[in-house]
DNA sequence: GTCATACTACTCGGATAAGAACTGTCCGAGTGGGGTAGG
DNA sequence: CCTACCCCACTCGGACAGTTCTTATCCGAGTAGTATGAC
């Protein structure tokens, strides 16, 4: 899996502790992390596109969610960055195998194809349970000095 | 993920109609599915690499199950052709960020990596919980005709 | 003092290289079987 | 006829290229704010 997942996950969980309506740099999400500045841009952009955030240019713009942290599940970014198609994918060798193969859509008939795809549904069930809102709760019941911390950070530093 | 696991559990499967102690060469293997012969046998040494196949080489030789199908899962077919390491692979960017970070060990401690790990738990159990045994029943239930084709095309045919 | 205007600095966005991983190919080490020569 | 030996064909196993995907980088289009000059 990508790693840009990791970078995408926490950048999201780390906009939710900003004032509403603020927007930040790629630059400074990959700053906050030590991370490649422009790679950073690369994955946020996909979320843009995605409409997990919007992107506004020019002198203070940046960056910000989209959308309540309530509607944005860990499925939504990992789809925006890996892409929608699946893990395995059935390639349908049985139809260059013997026998006849008229008209039959193996990715359904294969039953190696559905019992992988039972375990690949299995994870992504897993991925849309889980919101940003729920990380974000999890912090702040956990860590209950990071919201702030961050938040002064991205309002104060410059490294 | 690579398209070697397709073809893994497709042989592991065909293998399991054979008669006991008979051994198939990757090329026939591959010829079954009309699939490159060397590669094909790549991704069956993996599979012996694993303890899943045993290999025999010389004339009369090939491969074969290295135990009974219900000690085969899925997850242990997928393993031995992708790697143990797991799909999201934390890279504790939280130890780049500010803040002490002192002998914390992010993999377990980062909630993002925890959820992340969550997911693939279900996947992996998803996977650990299906055998090619279960797979075998499957076919021979839903298409009796199976088993004894390709039983006589691994013992008659050559292309 | 007020307003319009031009300029500058800043940000995203997509186009462009470098590296790694997957995919595909090739040849050598080792083995078993069959042919052959001798008893 | 039986047996021992030698040769050969066959198979796995690992080492070697080609291609695609991920990672990383750079520069241009567009915008907001600001300074400047005219009224």
């Amino acid at each position: 899996m990508s790693e840009g997942v990791e970078w995408a996950i926490h950048s999201c969980l780390n906009l939710t502790w900003l004032e509403p309506g603020e927007a930040v740099t790629a630059a400074r999400m990959a700053a906050y992390y030590s991370l490649p500045a422009a790679y950073m841009n690369k994955q946020l952009q996909a979320l843009a596109r995605a409409g997990i955030l919007t992107s506004t240019p020019g002198p203070r713009g940046g960056f910000r969610l989209a959308r309540a942290p309530e509607d944005i599940t860990l499925m939504d970014v990992v789809t925006a960055i890996e892409g929608p198609e699946e893990a395995f994918r059935c390639e349908e060798i049985l139809r260059h195998g013997p026998g006849e193969h008229e008209g039959v859509d193996y990715r359904r008939g294969c039953y190696v194809s559905q019992a992988m795809r039972r375990a690949e549904l299995a994870w992504r069930r897993e991925l849309a349970g889980q919101t940003i809102a729920d990380l974000r709760d999890t912090v702040e019941r956990r860590r209950p000095s990071v919201p702030g911390e961050t938040r002064a950070w991205f309002a104060n530093l410059r490294t």
